[in-house]
DNA sequence: AAGCTAACTTTGGAAAACAAAGTCAGATAT
DNA sequence: ATATCTGACTTTGTTTTCCAAAGTTAGCTT
């Protein structure tokens, strides 16, 4: 076993983890989200090699976040691209609470940072923690409850 | 530069990633908001290396998510333990949100799930997107919004 | 002085990431 | 018919990171 692996831990957190907490592939799904789906695109977008591109893309199908979907433009022949299935768009979610946090706690020079929006209205959203009655919870007041075992 | 880094993208996503993207570092901060703070005993938990532990504590106290507290038992000496800041503790909503989204599409045998409560009610708390006046909004009708440029 | 313990470093080997070059399959141009 | 172009990948060789085990350090107790 070369990698440790959360994939089957009880702890859904570490489940999500397993996937986003390797390396490129919150990124790719952020840019997928912003419409890219080709895989030069989200090499020249990203940088990212290509033989780590393929792995990630592969790791993302399997989760079920993203599909390899055909297409052909005319007077081409038929190629794959790469987008999020509904699974996939649900992380939205988390990379916007992310972005929220990084813009509050890791500013940079350069103002404006990208951010989600309510396509309907265009008001801009954030992420928050809510409960089942719709109240709004700060993050101080939140608490993790672990079932039983840690990992 | 041996390793691409998005620490100082426009992008807060990218920074955000840069941080909790990286093998390790949600974990640990996932650990620390289940109150444990000692080296020792992150090793306990998550079987992680010791010498990359002092690198992700490291950037994560350069981050401004944990600290470095000094602290001593009676009859030992002195030592060092590691806590969130307030800063760190935002992140809860970050993590909140991968395990939602973990709990509803990476589904695994055994049941019961780790997630977070409201410290005052119990009452159980989820990540949501949210509009300034208060609406909630689903993540496929939120749209990401970049600035300019891409990276 | 010797042992104990928690917090680290150091060391050497294995796995992953990186960059560059190569493959492949059809569609168009010569 | 052969040659060329393009996008989606592999392959190859090097660099970097990860890992596991052993070693170090500082102060307290025996």
């Amino acid at each position: 076993m070369p990698k440790t692996s959360h994939a089957t831990s009880g702890c859904a957190i570490a489940r999500g983890l397993d996937l986003l907490g390797e390396r490129w592939t919150g990124m790719i799904v952020r840019d997928a989200l912003r419409g890219i789906d080709r895989f030069a695109d989200f090499v020249a977008e990203l940088g990212i090699a290509q033989d780590v591109l393929t792995k990630r893309l592969n790791a993302l199908v399997a989760a079920g976040v993203m599909e390899r979907i055909p297409y052909q433009e005319d007077g081409s022949r038929m190629r794959y691209r790469y987008a999020l299935t509904p699974t996939g768009r649900q992380l939205a979610t988390a990379l916007a609470s992310i972005g929220d946090w990084a813009a509050a706690h890791l500013p940079v020079d350069g103002g404006s940072t990208s951010h989600f929006v309510e396509a309907a209205t265009g008001q801009r959203v954030r992420a928050a923690l809510v409960t089942d009655d719709g109240r709004i919870v700060a993050p101080v007041d939140a608490q993790l409850v672990v079932p039983s075992a840690g990992s």
